[in-house]
DNA sequence: AATCTAACCTGACCGC
DNA sequence: TGCGGTCAGGTTAGAT
């Protein structure tokens, strides 16, 4: 479930085990996922030691020793898990997940201390690359790349002027990584709610106050994911089997026909959550407070 | 240049 | 139990 508050989360399960730790042996199973994997992909990883570990929008970036770094992309169904140096499962991003599924284990890091990081895929719709840290920011997945949604350069300035020359749907505007980078499906839908804006708004036709809300709205539901995304994680530390999450919270993704939450106990009900699809993906929204 | 579509893959789920 | 159809949270190459 790989938006930005699920690859922070992955970001902070595995930052303990990778931090500081030498890559000492790697393993890639297959010779690509969604794409082919960089030359020598294994041999510029082992002996590198992992200095940090990154997020920018829903890449996880991995800097080496070797003045390089490794950048890992999710796709839509790959996972993290962790298996300790006692052979012991640490940490699963999908912990809810019920048995193994060792067929689409494609990457294992082993490192220093004896754990070992197993990326699994089944669709491989992620991908890893290697690029030197000095060209980060100027390779190809991150030079047309909008600002984090969650630092100092993303604010209603910067989305008004993003939108302002768009004919497209806001909703259409928002997944585009290049006007704000880092949102995708469940949090376009989330934050529209929010903001009572409808995601078959034209993005020009946004007044500032409805920007000033959407930026809001943005922020507001990113951080709240995130903090529930760790909350996950400690359910799994427990050992108590809940889902968690922040998946229970959602206002209208995956609410089709379901009332809306601002529905008022008295006086007209609004409308049930109705389900679009706008540019092959469904839109989840209130039509009554979403205009 | 902006905008839209199809494609990449596999698995889960639903109705019959 | 099996079969076919539908859907899935992302990105990008290629067409309009």
């Amino acid at each position: 479930m790989p938006e930005l508050p699920e690859v922070e989360t992955v970001r902070r399960g595995l930052e303990p085990t990778l931090k500081g730790q030498t890559l000492v042996r790697v393993e890639a199973r297959r010779p690509d996922l969604r794409f082919a994997f960089p030359p020598r992909f294994v041999e510029r990883l082992e002996g590198a030691s992992v200095t940090s570990l990154d997020r920018r929008a829903k890449y996880l970036i991995a800097y080496l020793s070797t003045d390089e770094a490794l950048i890992m992309h999710l796709g839509m169904s790959g996972r993290f898990s962790i298996v300790d140096e006692r052979g012991v499962l640490a940490f699963d991003d999908y912990a809810y997940d019920t048995g193994a599924d060792p067929k689409h284990d494609h990457v294992v890091l082993h490192v220093g201390s004896g754990a070992k990081v197993i990326y699994n895929d089944p669709r491989r719709f992620g991908f890893m690359d290697i690029v030197p840290t000095a060209s980060l920011e100027q390779s190809k997945h991150f030079v047309a790349m909008g600002p984090e949604p969650l630092g100092n350069q993303f604010s209603a300035g910067h989305l008004a002027q993003a939108l302002s020359n768009k004919k497209t749907p806001i909703k259409s505007a928002l997944l585009d990584q290049g006007n704000v980078a880092g949102l995708g499906n469940i949090y376009v839908c989330e934050a529209l709610f929010r903001a009572h804006i409808s995601p078959l708004r034209l993005s020009n036709t946004l007044g500032a106050k409805e920007i000033i809300a959407l930026t809001d709205a943005i922020r507001a539901v990113l951080i709240e994911a995130i903090e529930a995304g760790g909350s996950t994680l400690r359910d799994f530390a427990a050992a108590d089997g809940s889902l968690g999450g922040f998946q229970e919270r959602f206002d209208v993704y995956g609410r089709e026909g379901l009332p809306c939450p601002r529905s008022p106990a008295i006086g007209t009900p609004h409308e049930p959550i109705q389900r679009i699809v706008q540019s092959g993906r469904s839109s989840f929204f209130c039509p009554t407070c979403q205009t």
